[in-house]
DNA sequence: GTCTATTTCTTCGACATAGTCGGAGAAATG
DNA sequence: CATTTCTCCGACTATGTCGAAGAAATAGAC
């Protein structure tokens, strides 16, 4: 059986959440970057998301272009039933065994 | 370079600091299963702690036999000062992501 | 006492899934 | 056609998973 979430599959999954409906792959990358701190290769959201699809936790349309130079269409993402499911799942699991830790640890 | 803990590497690392310092393999099963209702194979666990040691974030040292039938030496784990700053950045990292969401998500 | 059956705990080997990166490719505008 | 933005691909590493074998202890039969 399937075992959840894969932890930068998470952060994907919520930077996703946050940009929607106007999220995709470059912006993910960007929302991730920001927060953490930590830096992201492109390539690495791309093929999570490509995972995610396949997985159908998240589907797609695809945008217009925009009116700038080399802005081509995105792909947009948007968080399917399951995929909102699972991620709460995953993140309750983690706060059920933080509960109680000392401060700095336990998630707020 | 290293991007931070998996997702089962977190939740062994924080069962492991719950239930210091008597942490070992069995316990920490039972502990990651009871609260997060999720079933977890005990070699999932040695192999996870295994590659825990090899990175150094955790040490362990040996138990002695407890009376009990089939009470062989138990390897009791802690958590070095590394694991513990890798831990806390990664749950800080899942922090930032939730802070704001829709109850139910945001990590409290 | 010594065997051996049974229990508890740990390690190993093999494979599946997730994570990472650089570079190639497609689609837009200047 | 040069340049920019965005996406996909291929190859590899790291994590996650499991079952089964192995080691170390006690209990009870004899």
């Amino acid at each position: 059986m399937n075992h959840g979430l894969g932890e930068f599959e998470q952060l994907v999954l919520l930077a996703l959440m946050r940009l929607e409906p106007e999220a995709y792959g470059v912006g993910i990358r960007d929302e991730i970057e920001k927060r953490t701190g930590r830096s992201v290769a492109l390539g690495a959201v791309y093929t999570t998301l490509l995972r995610l699809e396949g997985k159908r936790l998240v589907a797609t349309r695809l945008g217009e272009p925009t009116p700038q130079r080399g802005g081509r269409r995105k792909k947009y993402y948007r968080l399917l039933a399951a995929g909102r499911r699972e991620l709460i799942t995953s993140i309750d699991a983690l706060r059920s065994m933080t509960r109680g830790l000392t401060p700095g640890l336990e998630l707020r």
